[in-house]
DNA sequence: ATTAGCACTCGAAAGAGAAGAGTGCTAACA
DNA sequence: TGTTAGCACTCTTCTCTTTCGAGTGCTAAT
């Protein structure tokens, strides 16, 4: 079964009025639109047939019609139009990439904050994954007799660092010479075989130089990893409040504490596919996110996928500004670490 | 005019009573409190009286009393009892500093954390303030010819770093020099005379080395502190959500649009005095905050005061018990630090 | 000084009615 | 045959009452 091409127009017409009212479409509202030169009754046959073919629904038997679910998925799939963004919407983006010092956190954070304040929705970017990366310089700095910060620079330029306590039965000559051999020994290797690659490749090594290797290399291996890095970003959380799908505070705290959930989040924005998808409603799977709509871009290093950049709103989203937005931020991230 | 003790009691009863149940009290529900040996009619004489003396208020003409904000800041200056935490809020206080590796990050982010938790308010701390701290490391890193990530080090373990690309005009073995004096010269000294310091002492000593001094101290300077340090950590901003005061999404926008407002919460909490302070409703100046309580506390290392930590919710709070969580988290938070 | 009694106030909840937006269906029309 | 006018019907929303009960303030009795 295919629309016609005026079942086309007026699905259009509902769901991008929708979009922006939030409120049922009637018949009358659509007969006088402009480029509409039918009569509201036609129209009602029309929406009738829609909904019956699944696309729209009523919030009550005399109420006028909103998307269903179908009805937004079909919208996004056939009928998105390429949105011209505004030279203000434009020019925000591009001054993200603009600084003179910069490196990925701080791209990231601007970037986040910018999609959330010209959307008005959620936005989320999980960071470039650090396991990616490979080792570039390990160094231990010592702060005292019985505490030193251990850092871990990637040949990214991101760094990893932890403060810990030197245990009693580990001198501090040991661990400068534990990272002197790591460093030498591991140079350019990629950081997420470093776990493994400690505990096979240099014991045997290290034990003429060094006692207690092994509580040695526990403690570093633990000051390094103890914690998953902090690649999640999120801004606009409270853009949520002002949509009016969501003025109730139960929903509200619903939501809330889904997205809350940071490892959650983060598995349902780790990209499997290259480029942008969109899931509407029920197909995210979780019970909370029914009403939402999660969009999501990867973007990457030379063509390396490096991570994600997502947003989170209502189904009735602004799905076609949205995504001319989230395509050009995308771009430009890939663009400018592609650059550096 | 002092309060009989009949009237504290009665008073006491009803703060108490409001704090847990979030309804105007009656005389009624007073007289059968145990403990109460009076009639409904003669307490409802001394509400009046209460009321009379600005402890009290009515939500309208025939409801059950509610405290005003003299009658919190009276409960809070003049009935405090010291309350007795359960063995498990000790526990998972205690917990937060049971760690092997820790540093001062870690334990400042499961504090606020463990304090929300807790409390169901939100919570606040403000980390280490960097700036007291005295150089231990500076350090360059270079990644690539024109990209390189620069890391300082504190004599307390806090680490900054930010990536910068190293401008044409500076070779790479003029930053490493740079570095080098740097360390030299500076080492020990607080990182907050740095800047100031960076600029007089060590421009003509340098001319000598190196090309371009200006610029490179420029960046370098730039590369360290063109970001305010993150030292503020946030966490329950959704149990505000839980309050049924605050059961209205115009308020909880309210409410989040000046939670988020990073800077206004900072010098809301930098204290000023050592020790505990209460901040109860228009007390603290804010028209957001008319309905919320705030409660800040210090926490300190060897006496020096190092940060704040902070508790905010509705009016009715639970004082009593907050004060004591707080006093015990902070003090831990002064203790573990002192120790390391 | 305390308390019982009582009239009064106000909010919350429930119900009734009116208005209005919108539908589905039928019959007329081009 | 596709389109439209007309109309009865449905359902929400708003407003207006009514009722109920919790709680008060005041007065008079103890």
């Amino acid at each position: 079964m295919v629309l016609s091409s005026r079942q086309l127009l007026i699905l259009q017409v509902i769901i991008d009025e929708f979009i922006q009212s939030a409120q049922p479409i009637g018949s009358r509202a659509i007969s006088k639109k402009e480029g509409i030169s039918y009569s509201p009754a036609t129209i009602r046959n029309e929406m009738a047939d829609l909904e019956e073919l699944g696309y729209l629904e009523k919030t009550h038997s005399s109420s006028g019609r909103i998307p269903s679910e179908k009805g937004y998925r079909f919208y996004v799939d056939h009928m998105l139009l390429p949105f011209h963004l505004s030279e203000k919407d434009q020019k925000l983006i591009s001054a993200v990439f603009d600084y003179e010092y910069v490196d990925f956190e701080q791209v990231v954070q601007k970037s986040v904050e910018v999609l959330s304040d010209l959307t008005n929705y959620t936005s989320i970017i999980l960071g470039p994954e650090v396991f990616e990366a490979r080792l570039k310089q390990l160094q231990i700095i010592q702060l005292s007799k019985t505490s030193a910060v251990a850092i871990l620079v990637t040949n990214k330029g991101h760094v990893e660092h932890r403060s810990f306590t030197i245990p009693a039965e580990i001198s501090g000559s040991d661990l400068e010479k534990l990272v002197n051999i790591l460093n030498e020994k591991f140079y350019n290797i990629p950081i997420i075989q470093l776990h493994s690659r400690m505990q096979v490749e240099i014991g045997n090594i290290l034990n003429s130089y060094i006692t207690n290797v092994n509580l040695a290399l526990k403690y570093l291996h633990g000051a390094l990893f103890s914690q998953q890095p902090d690649n999640y970003y999120m801004s606009g959380m409270t853009n949520m409040l002002l949509q009016p799908e969501f003025n109730d505070v139960e929903k509200v705290h619903s939501i809330y504490s889904i997205i809350e959930k940071e490892d959650l989040m983060i598995d349902l924005l780790r990209a499997t596919e290259q480029g942008l998808k969109i899931s509407i409603g029920q197909e995210n799977k979780i019970d909370e996110m029914q009403d939402l709509s999660l969009i999501k871009a990867t973007y990457s290093l030379s063509g390396e996928q490096l991570g994600t950049i997502a947003l989170l709103g209502p189904k009735r989203m602004d799905y076609s500004r949205v995504v001319s937005l989230i395509n050009l931020l995308s771009n430009q991230m890939s663009k400018t670490f592609t650059d550096w």
